[in-house]
RNA sequence: CGGGGCGUAGCGCAGUCUGGUUAGCGCGCCUGGCUUGGGACCAGGAGGUCAGCAGUUCAAAUCUGCUCGCCCCGACCA
């Protein structure tokens, strides 16, 4: 916590009469004492907040919402937003990452130059200026660090290099929700990376790695690293940085023998290939048509038919790039759209509709099997264990049984098409894949060429040969973090700061600040630990302790301090540190080198 | 975009179904008193276009229509 105590200087644009002034600690924190400060506390929770994180960000006086995916900061909020930021820039500038600024205005040229115009949709804000041009509010900056790049450097002499910004995002979300987590609006570390090379790449993308790994230990963050699909942004090699949280959006995989973990689209099965009838059902059983009548969901069937989900086989009408294609996965499992997309090579892919479905089946929707079926048939890996299955007849109210793969069907390709599931196998060791919820807080891409192809980023190699670069993006939701370490690290009273991220490492609470001697004592402790570099917020408000105490709980700080008339007679104060129930007495002449001890420990909580 | 819900004082809510005094309650806020080690107490007080617009009616927070905003579920997704 060495970094904590930087000065810039005695500048108190507002001291307090009759009490000594006292240097600025930490720039961003304007005020240290509540009375001059503005930190307006709720005793109730926000109607409209919904998970834990919001709701305390708010009662706490950290944000304020504006409108559906829009917060503004208060003092106390932007404190700790400006903690997050600079231990992200701290790590970025020692990774060797440069530090630019790029307008959130941007031209939809651009956009339209590297072909994502289109595929962003309506996440993008978009409008027209006075003078008829397009421009977009960027969701990211991609197209813009590649412009200036293709700009700026034209040889390999130039190159590598990182370039990054802090800045904020717009996307248009289609449902904002869960705070900042999920907000319009919102505080974004991205970074682009430049090589000559792929080799050169990989280097950059471990520097990030690294990098991300220690800014997120740094933030006090419970998370871990998943493989994960690129998505829109193009690419191959991409890692999830995720917080584990309940109340997370993104479903992750995780090995509980080794360190493999992927985000569910990614995750990969693994076939353990043991036929169904070596260990149920000695041989092959007669086709057999049965009445199923208005029984079509897979959960129905196995009801109905007394057979386990996993002997069914779904058969799922897809439109590929327009053509009926069936996509064939056990009843238990689910196909993976993002898997689908990988083995089709395109993003069209979409379920069929009932007419689509008659018309390439002959039977219903809800009736569709393998047997008979003319259109191209692809099937998910485990679908080569199954034998005595049932299948959809492809009929009104009716199913086949005892279907087996060749003797009845043939599958044009098998390939890993379906979601993973909890209580898989790993696919890198013999361990099993657990199923946790994450918070998405930072997000790295291997993206290779599709940008500095398309915008032309290119440079000129040794050898006199134009190339294009070989690109690496990275991104930080840095306002998200914020709340990912609150959903971290919360009580029924409040919040529990990580200490890279406290706004203030003491909360000083005088007991009856009328009373001149608690007045007097409390000031003079107050500098004493503004003089040894430890920031800290001075309850000097005249309101009862309780009042007090309760807020002081609900904002989180590491150590309280309690001062009152009978700690001034004996000459204590009282230490507690947020973690912990009871507090103790320590003598004024100790408390600087106590509460640094007490800090320490504290964050020992939050060390891996 | 589909489904559901909400909008009344700074915050949290009641009142709306069944139209009818001066629109209430808790917290917060202001003044005074008393108090101050876990959300005190007493007295007095300020604060409302009942989301907006239009309509029905002798009369609308309440009934009808439209509009706006927000929340939840789903689809979607850096």
């Amino acid at each position: 916590m060495a970094e904590r105590g930087r000065t810039a200087g005695g500048l108190d644009a507002s001291p307090a009469p009759a009490l000594p002034t006292s240097p600025r600690l930490r720039p961003g924190v304007p005020n240290m004492r509540w009375s001059q400060t503005l930190i307006p506390t709720l005793r109730e929770d926000p109607q409209d907040a919904d998970v834990p994180s919001q709701k305390l960000m708010i009662r706490a006086g950290l944000i304020r919402k504006l409108g559906a995916g829009l917060f503004t900061y208060l003092p106390l909020g932007l404190a700790a937003l400006r903690n997050a930021e600079r231990i992200v820039r701290e790590e970025m500038d020692k990774a060797g990452a440069l530090e630019m600024l790029m307008p959130v205005l941007q031209p939809a040229d651009l956009w339209k130059e590297s072909g994502r115009f289109d595929g962003f949709g309506d996440l993008m804000c978009k409008f027209t200026d006075r003078n008829g041009h397009i421009n977009v509010l960027g969701p990211t900056h991609e197209e813009v660090v590649t412009h200036h790049v293709r700009c700026e450097i034209n040889s390999y002499r130039q190159l590598p290099v990182t370039l990054y910004q802090i800045q904020t995002k717009f996307r248009d979300e289609i449902r904002p929700r869960f705070g900042v987590i999920r907000a319009r609006e919102f505080l974004m570390k991205d970074a682009y990376s430049f090589d000559t090379d792929w080799e050169g790449l990989n280097k950059s993308y471990q520097k990030m790695y690294d990098a991300y790994n220690a800014t997120f230990k740094r933030a006090g963050l419970r998370f871990c690293i998943v493989e994960a699909d690129s998505g829109l942004m193009g690419g191959d090699v991409s890692h999830e940085f995720m917080v584990l949280a309940e109340i997370g959006e993104d479903l992750l995989l995780r090995c509980d023998k080794c360190l493999y973990g992927a985000n569910r689209e990614k995750a990969e099965c693994i076939n353990e290939g043991k036929k169904w009838d070596l260990v149920h059902a000695p041989t092959y059983a007669p086709v057999q048509e049965v009445a199923t009548p208005g029984v079509s969901t897979v959960d129905a069937v196995a009801k109905f038919l007394r057979t386990p989900a996993e002997r069914i086989v779904k058969t799922l009408i897809y439109k590929v790039k327009g053509e009926p294609v069936a996509v064939l996965v056990r009843g238990d499992h689910e196909a993976n759209p993002a898997k689908l997309a990988k083995h089709f090579g395109t993003a069209q892919i979409e379920l069929a509709d009932a007419a689509t479905i008659e018309k390439a089946t002959g039977g219903p929707l809800g009736f569709s099997g393998p047997v008979g079926l003319k259109i191209r048939k692809v099937a998910d890996n485990t679908l080569m264990n199954l034998t005595n299955a049932v299948t959809g007849a492809n009929k009104l109210d009716t199913h086949i049984v005892n279907v087996n793969l060749d003797r009845d069907f043939t599958i044009d390709a098998y390939a890993d098409l379906r979601f993973a599931a909890a209580g898989d196998r790993c696919p890198r060791c013999e361990g099993t894949l657990a199923l946790s919820h994450g918070i998405e807080v930072g997000h790295t891409f291997k993206l290779g060429t599709k940008y500095s192809e398309s915008l032309k980023a290119e440079f000129l190699n040794d050898k006199g040969e134009l190339k294009p670069c070989i690109m690496g993006c990275y991104g930080i939701g840095v306002s998200r973090l914020l709340a990912a370490a609150i959903e971290n690290s919360h009580d029924k009273d409040g919040i529990l700061w990580p200490p890279g991220l406290a706004p203030y490492s003491v909360h000083l609470v005088s007991v009856n600040p009328k009373d001149a001697k608690v007045a007097t004592a409390s000031a003079k402790l107050y500098e004493s630990l503004n003089a040894a570099g430890i920031q800290v917020l001075w309850d000097d408000r005249d309101a009862q302790a309780g009042v007090k105490f309760k807020d002081a709980d609900l904002l989180g700080m590491p150590v309280r301090l309690t001062l009152g008339g009978r700690g001034v007679d004996a000459g204590t104060v009282d230490l507690k540190p947020r973690n912990e129930a009871a507090q103790r007495p320590v003598p004024l002449a100790a408390v600087v080198a106590e509460v640094r001890s007490a800090l320490e420990k504290y964050a020992a909580t939050f060390a891996k």
